[in-house]
This record gives structure tokens, sequence and C-alpha cells, in this order.
RNA sequence: GGUGGGGUUCCCGAGUGGUCAAAGGGAACAGACUGUAAAUCUGUCGGCGACGCCUUCGGAGGUUCAAAUCCUCCCCCCACCA
């Protein structure tokens, strides 16, 4: 059904879908999505735009932020973005692109997620233009039922037609029934919700194409669906996700996101600028530019996206403050501008003699290594200084006669003071 | 329910009576180097005031001078059959 619209429609909508697609790798149907765009631009009725997180660990991290950002986007273009905390379908555990069944989280622990998790979303989104809820709002009072009605809605070839659980079929990892349900949980939330559109993940797709056909089921118009891509995490290989810690997490503090961020590979980086921050397109192009000129050094580039993510999640400044200590912590090697400190009596209430210190027990009481073998294996090994110089004999005591630098690895220090 | 195959140190995965704290790979950590907490190379990688001792190979017992390895029972997973 063509319907014509009128020039300021048309005019607003290219705005609306430039910005819209940008960075977008699916979007689902796109016919459709272009015409419904119009239509509420025309009817001046924001799309309800909706994504859900699943509060599995108590940090967003970047890649969380690459799909908030577009959520972020949508509200700033006028339309109505609605969050689900899957508090619920936390508890089953997306099985999108595992290849195990996720381990089961207490419900505590969902929930105290869930908290850290509004706030940090409220670090780019605007909380007054947000609608926010959780989806054991209706699956708490789901009876049996209600439950078996939803899962009519889908066949088993459907749902194991996904590349993820035949791979767990043929590895013979064993998949629960309760995983099947997740697709049909996350279908629901979009019913609930009245969501228009839906944004996710590539991975995401199978799950948001989903609630399409339960939206239908139900009755209802079903939902657009747009993806974005994976933002893959520090090691460079695997998307960026807590369980498998190769994130950086938007409130770390600043030394941390811009150290975390100098350990990308050098080939990430213009994902990471393309992905996780904000920058223009000219300077995106810069920065591509900058990567095939072998004669700038990638490191200065990696710095300067070091800085940008910072500033975007600390007051303005924060990211040069952590390049500087960066470069001298770690390129001229001096003390960082804080260091944690203890006194003698701290020493005494570790068991510590302060005038016959063992360095073994001093570095594994204070927490700087696991174990007392592993203080022992890190001063062997060289890894061990106080006040610069090396100790590498693991037997190593002394008399605590003025303060001093205990330095383990390349990051952890404690100040000890005579007094 | 039946038959067969499995459960090994953070992960993957060797090991079928002593030479096993357990190959190999990955991760992680450290050192060197460097243009970076990239890359590369090297080392470490259960615990213990430590060339010895203690605790590990799904769980509980048992055989043996000696068990991850053999036996019994139990728990869990997978495949095929029903």
């Amino acid at each position: 059904m063509e319907q014509s619209f009128s020039p300021e429609v048309l005019k607003e909508f290219d705005r609306q879908w430039k910005i819209i697609s940008r960075g977008a790798v699916d979007i689902l149907p796109e016919g459709e999505f272009q015409n419904r765009l119009k239509q509420s631009i025309a009817d001046n009725k924001p799309l309800r735009v909706k994504q859900g997180f699943d509060p599995t660990s108590p940090d967003i991290h970047l890649g969380h932020t690459v799909g908030i950002r577009k959520l972020k986007q949508f509200q700033d273009l006028g339309h109505q973005v609605v969050l689900i905390i899957g508090d619920y379908t936390a508890l089953v555990g997306d099985p999108s692109g595992q290849s195990a069944t996720r381990p089961s989280l207490s419900y505590e622990d969902i929930m105290k997620n869930a908290e850290t998790y509004q706030d940090q979303f409220f670090k780019i989104l605007d909380k007054s233009k947000t609608e926010i809820c959780h989806n054991s709002d209706w699956f708490k009072k789901m009876n049996f039922n209600e439950i078996m009605h939803l899962a009519t809605k889908f066949t088993v070839a459907r749902i194991l037609e996904r590349d993820d659980f035949t791979k767990r079929m043929k590895a013979n990892t064993p998949i629960s029934i309760h995983e099947l349900f997740y697709p049909l949980m996350q279908g629901y939330d979009s019913v609930a919700m009245k969501s228009d559109l839906e944004l996710g993940g590539t991975e995401q797709t199978f799950n948001l194409l989903a609630g399409r056909t339960i939206q239908e089921a139900y009755g209802m118009k079903a939902q657009l669906v747009l993806t974005m891509p994976l933002l893959v995490g520090l090691d460079g290989e695997k998307k960026m996700s807590k369980s498998l810690g190769n994130y950086i997490g938007i409130d770390e503090p600043a030394r941390e996101i811009f150290g975390k961020s100098m350990s990308i590979p050098d080939n990430l980086i213009y994902n990471y600028f393309e992905l996780a921050t904000e920058v223009s397109f000219e300077k995106l192009e810069d920065v591509k530019q900058q990567l095939n000129d072998s004669s700038v050094n990638p490191m200065i580039i990696k710095k300067e996206l070091g800085e940008t993510i910072v500033d975007m999640y600390n007051p303005e400044g924060s990211g040069r403050q952590a390049r500087e200590e960066f470069e001298r912590v770690f390129s001229q090697k001096k003390l960082p501008d804080v260091i944690p400190e203890i006194d003698e009596s701290k020493l005494v209430e570790l068991e510590i003699d302060p005038r016959k210190i063992y360095v073994v027990h001093l570095i594994a009481k204070n927490k700087m290594s696991k174990s007392n073998s592993e203080a022992r294996k890190l001063t062997v090994g060289g890894g061990v200084s106080i006040n610069d110089s090396k100790i590498t004999d693991p037997n190593h005591e002394f008399d605590l006669i003025e303060d001093i630098i205990l330095k383990v690895g390349k990051r952890r220090y404690l100040k000890i003071l005579k007094k």
C-alpha cells in the first residue's frame, strides 16, 4: 500500500533514516521499516523502540553501549525508548551464541545487578524520556496455561535450526528445555510492551524475529527489527562479555578504562572508534587514514581512543588525566599518583613483625597475590621490587626503618609507612 | 527402561597400577624487548617459611607396598535403542 507523504514528512524521514541506519547491520524488513517510520512522522506518533538487557553481571560494558547509543539516537529523534530489564529472562539465560547452558544466577544477584544497570543506562539515555520495566512484571504472574499457550506459538524445529543449538547438538553438549523458552520470553516482552521496533546485537537476530512471530500470534502488528554489530572484546576474538572477562565497564575507574583500551589489539582500533564512540564521520575517516599510514605509530591513535572513551563516561578532562597517568606509570615507569598505603599497626594486625618483614607474607597478606606460593614465584621471577630495587630472594626479610614502596608485577603498588 | 561412551588441575584435553602435581593447547600472571597493558620471545602456572611436606583427577568405600588408573555402590552427562 503506497501512501503519499508530504514533502516535509519525507524530508524529516530522510534525516531520521540517515541517523537510524548508520552502523546498523540489518533492518528488517527494510521497506516496512521505512513506511512505518514515515507514518510515525506523519502522524506525529513516536515509535516504541525496545531493547532488553539481562542483568547477568553488575556492569554495563562497552558492548552494551553500542545498542544503548542507538537507542539514544531514537530518543533524540523523539521516539519512545522502552528498556526492559530482563530479570526473568536472566534466570533462564540467553542461549544465543552460547556453547553451553549458562550458569544460573540467584534471583537476589540478578536484582542487585538490575539496580546498578539502571544508573548506568542513564549515563547515556535521558531518564525522563525513558520507559523502563522488568519482565518479571508479567512473567511472575503467568500461570501454566498461559505458558503452554505461549509455547504453542513456536515449533521445536524452528528453534533448533539455530546455529548455536545445532552446534551444541553436534558437540553433544546438553541443551535444557528451559533454554528453548528464551526466545519465547523475549518475544513475549514485545507483546507486553507493544513494541514497534526492537533493537539488539546481530547474535539476537533470531530472538528479535521470534518477537515478530509471537506478536502476530497475539494479534499484534509485528515489530520491526534493527541489529547492531557486536563489539569484539579486549582479546580481539570473542564478543565483549562479562563472562569472558574481556570487557570495559563504563562504570570502571578512568585509569582502568584507559588501560584496558590500550590493551586491545591494534587492528581493533578503528572498530572501537566506530562502535564505541560518537566521533564524527570525518574523524572516523581520519582515523582510518592514520592507521593505514605506516609512519604513524598506532599507539598514538590508541591513546586518543582511550581518552575519548574515558571522557564519554567521566567528567571532562578525565581522559587526558588518565592518559598522563598511563604514560607516567607505564612509559616512564614512574609511580602512579595514588598508591594504597598501610602502616606498622596494620602490619601487626596482619601478624607481620615490622622489624622482620617476610616479603612473601607482606605480598600475600595484602592481597597483592593469591597465595604465598604465587608471591614466592613472582619474587623469583623478578616481579617484585622495593623502592625500585628488585628482590629475587624468596626468603628475603627486612626491617622497616623508613617508608617504602613495594611494587608487585607491573600494576600493583603498596606504600608501607614507618609509623 | 535397555545398551554403549564419558566425568581429569581456570577452560579444552592427554593419561589405564609406580618414573604423575599429572603431556599438549588456551587463558592468566611475570620477565625481556618495544612504538602500547599491541605484537614477539622467555618463564611461571594446587598449597605450604618449601630441593622436603600436604591436598587434588565426579562422590563414598575397597584391593594393593603403591591408584587419576583396578573393584563395589552412588550422582551427573552424552549417544543409540525402546
